[in-house]
DNA sequence: TAGCTGACGAAAA
DNA sequence: TTTTTCGCCAGCT
């Protein structure tokens, strides 16, 4: 059995991203703790490179690094797309890091906790 | 084939 | 305190 977990790495970022409120945010090392893999935090922003190949929308807005600046604005095919996303979910973003970022963290290990 | 890069993070100096 | 280095490991050249 392949089954090997289910190691689709990247199909576990991608839920979790999915499982991140409106209007919330998280990290990519947030995530990669909650799997397990704290010490691949770089994996998981990777994962969402390739989240493109994935077929389902994957809000990768919300996922931001542990300073809650936007590193990875670059890669929405626009610059400030993904501050657009943020403040239209109500996030505020200054410079593009999120303001108020620790009160919008959300922490899947704290909320999903299991 | 082997080596480098990369949407990060934490520890060491 | 800030800056630097190392580790993660899949994907790409």
């Amino acid at each position: 059995m392949k089954t090997k977990n289910h190691d689709d790495f990247f199909y576990m970022v991608y839920e979790v991203v999915r499982l991140v409120p409106f209007g919330r945010v998280t990290t990519y090392g947030a995530i990669a703790n909650y799997l397990g893999v704290k010490g691949s935090s770089r994996m998981v922003g990777w994962a969402m490179n390739s989240s493109h190949s994935h077929h389902s929308p994957v809000p990768a807005h919300r996922v931001v690094n542990r300073q809650g600046l936007l590193t990875g604005k670059h890669h929405f095919g626009h610059p400030t797309l993904m501050q657009e996303l943020l403040e239209n979910e109500g996030v505020v973003v200054q410079n593009d890091q999120i303001v108020h970022f620790k009160k919008l963290f959300w922490d899947p290990s704290e909320e999903l906790k299991l």
